[in-house]
DNA sequence: TGTCTAAACGAACGATCGTGCTATTATCGC
DNA sequence: GCGATAATAGCACGATCGTTCGTTTAGACA
């Protein structure tokens, strides 16, 4: 990797860190340039504008979400034990602990571009259309018998995945963690039921 | 009602409605003073700082919701009939169709805010405990055999609401307002049982 | 190692930000 | 209606924003 690509890379990584907090309006590259200890304009000789640094922001944000969460679960066997995986993965993805960036910056960002059309909505909604799509097919193959729920099943999942983040970033709730788990197992074992 | 009381209300409006989908840094005087059709320097006076506008804001929207949400179900008899009335009145501001903010302010709020000390986080936080605590009253006077379970179904109540807001205002999902309202029966009937 | 190109820098741009100050205009009590 | 006072406007401030420019430094390949 060139010596360019490698600093657009942390600049790339720095941004995406201070996104999940500031979202893609709140960082300045004046501010992103003093983080990496660089120059702005040294910065921004990396991209064409600062919509073209939001964007790359976010394809990494999805790739980085897809080896984190989607791509482990694939090892274990389809059906509910994937399943089990992918929420499990997509908690610790909102914890942030693993990828250190605290916070899911899909759910920032769906706040901040909920109004604002452009690009950047479109890529974020395609991408959140895309993880609804994979979570149906996920809880189809959980819950052969009631196929036609699974979307069902999806909208509440994510609530669940928001709800979470609600409790534990912003209340500081403790036992967010485990209000989760438990409404995750409660809404299995309605599906899984008759 | 005085001349300055009358356009500090409409600042505060007006802010109000900017800041649902900008968020409260993003709302910037000068801009709100060109849709008030007013000087910026005209419109500053009527707060000591934009901070103290922005807790303004906050404020008048704890009031409004409040008032929207909270007091109309009160008419309703106390147990299951109050909280579905809570439900639907809820739904009913996040929507925003009859208080023109086209979306809820809290949720916004709470992902600018969720890493970001200062007086506005500390009052954010305060009422969302306090929605919090009405709730999981609310279910313990809907359920009074499962009262220990009221904080859980508080969680996931919230996460059915988080939930509808995402997929009706960002993926606009037709459905999203029917997936609500069946994940809450689902909810309900699950508390119900035994 | 020398050369060419890529990468980073420093300075400046016009615009806008929140915030003061002073002057002008409108409102309200007597 | 007049005078005191509240409300709005005008202007400027230092700072920061995204963006562009020309220059200098550093890396990569011959």
């Amino acid at each position: 990797m060139s010596k360019g690509e490698t600093t657009r890379q942390q600049i790339i990584n720095e941004a995406m860190r201070q996104s999940v907090s500031l979202g893609f309006e709140g960082i300045s590259l004046g501010g992103l340039a003093g983080s990496l200890a660089m120059s702005k304009s040294g910065l921004y000789a990396h991209f064409k504008s600062k919509e073209a640094l939001q964007l790359a922001i976010l394809e990494e944000a999805i790739a980085r979400f897809i080896q984190a969460v989607t791509k482990p679960a694939m090892a274990k066997p389809k059906g509910l034990e994937r399943l089990r995986a992918v929420f499990m993965n997509y908690l610790d993805w909102i914890q942030g602990d693993k990828t250190d960036l605290d916070g899911c910056i899909f759910m920032t960002l769906a706040q901040e571009y909920s109004g604002k059309p452009g690009p950047i909505r479109d890529l974020l909604v395609a991408s959140q259309q895309q993880w609804r799509t994979a979570l149906q097919q996920l809880a189809e193959q959980a819950f052969p018998t009631k196929r036609q729920d699974a979307e069902q099943f999806t909208f509440e999942m994510i609530g669940v995945a928001l709800s979470f983040q609600q409790s534990w970033k912003l209340i500081k709730d403790p036992s967010a963690l485990q209000r989760a788990q438990q409404a995750f197992e409660h809404l299995i074992s309605r599906y899984q039921s008759e």
